[in-house]
DNA sequence: CATCGATGTGATAGGCCACTTACTTTAGCT
DNA sequence: AGCTAAAGTAAGTGGCCTATCACATCGATG
């Protein structure tokens, strides 16, 4: 995924760009305890105080890292989405399902999109790109039960527990068993996706 | 909930068990990130030695407040449980709300159940405490559903991994709306149960 | 009542971290 | 070509953590 540059010449050249980049592998790979602006930048090859020239701080390094998770998340959705075809239930389930693949494959480095620790710094693009994404899923549960707002809204709400319950399962190992891979998981959220849909009182 | 005996007397009494009570109320309070040894032992007025004289190490101290934390849990789905009455997708449903309520209620003490990181300890009374918990809940599920067990292991899974993704949700700050309180949280997943169990397939 | 083992203490070693400061390199502009 | 400012470095500071060690206290047992 991240390209490795690595130093031949003093200077980067976009350092700013590598740090989220490298932040947000270490973050999928290892979890968010296990980040620290010592450890990306290391990993880039790079001094400990150099992420300070582009960042003030760890936490405005980890709303970087938030706001490309979360727009990389929102183009998957839009991409499976489309994929989906025209039926509004489908689309809705296969947003479901990118949601839970992301969240899966992307670890902690999607869980961070949501951390309360980001929300004091106020990030006018993190909270953008955050709302941007839920507007995006919120029309889509609304069309493929019909418009009713408060059905749509209970509907993305089990949806997006789901997933964050599937990262936290899976990165706490519960999955132990070899059949529950991601693609797995993904299917298995679309298939709840549309269960309740079709469980839901008329 | 945990009782304060603090120091009047140079040794302290329950040491041990004060360990684990302050443990599990302070990852309830401020997650695992903010867990350490030495604040427990802070928090109780003692050294920062003292913890080693009844763990060898962090983890095994961490092992003991998740079995603490998982028998509380099986104990609370029973009493659900016992409180719904004989209708068994009530009785499904309570489990999943007392799930939920535990979770919700104990942050990070709930999730550190499942951590993998004490799954390499092999502790015994922790998974055993754990296998305990999901059989239980597997037998509800099966009542609930009238016996395929294949269809149960499904929708248990769908109950964890929702009740896992309120507490990340949660503890991230995401349900600032005040009407998401731990009891409507509680309530939404028995809906979810039921409207789960409404949509599969015959 | 004396002692011994369990339990608690203070001090300390060693590790990782966030962040700072003074200095160095180099790209890009004039 | 020469200058400046951006972007890098090495070397700290101070903080918090885990874990250990020699020593202090005290309850229980003989």
């Amino acid at each position: 995924m991240t390209g490795t540059p690595r130093r031949d010449r003093y200077h980067h050249g976009d350092l700013r760009t590598a740090l989220v980049d490298t932040g947000f592998d270490l973050l999928a790979e290892s979890g968010l305890a296990e980040f620290s602006v010592a450890r990306v930048a290391r990993r880039l090859g790079v001094s400990t105080a150099a992420p300070y020239r582009h960042f003030p701080d760890r936490d405005h390094l980890l709303a970087a890292v938030a706001t490309r998770a979360a727009t990389e998340l929102a183009a998957e959705v839009e991409r499976a989405v489309d994929a989906a075809g025209s039926d509004p239930v489908d689309r809705f389930a296969a947003s479901g399902g990118a949601y839970v693949r992301f969240a899966a494959t992307r670890g902690a480095g999607f869980a961070v999109i949501f951390a309360v620790d980001l929300r004091d710094l106020r990030d006018e693009a993190l909270s953008a790109a955050g709302r941007h994404l839920m507007d995006r899923l919120l029309d889509l549960a609304r069309e493929a039960i019909g418009g009713d707002t408060e059905r749509a809204l209970w509907l993305l709400e089990q949806q997006v527990a789901l997933a964050h319950g599937y990262v936290a399962l899976l990165s706490d190992g519960f999955f132990a068993r070899p059949h529950h891979t991601i693609d797995h998981l993904a299917v298995q959220a679309e298939r709840a996706a549309r269960t309740l849909i079709r469980g839901l009182e008329p």
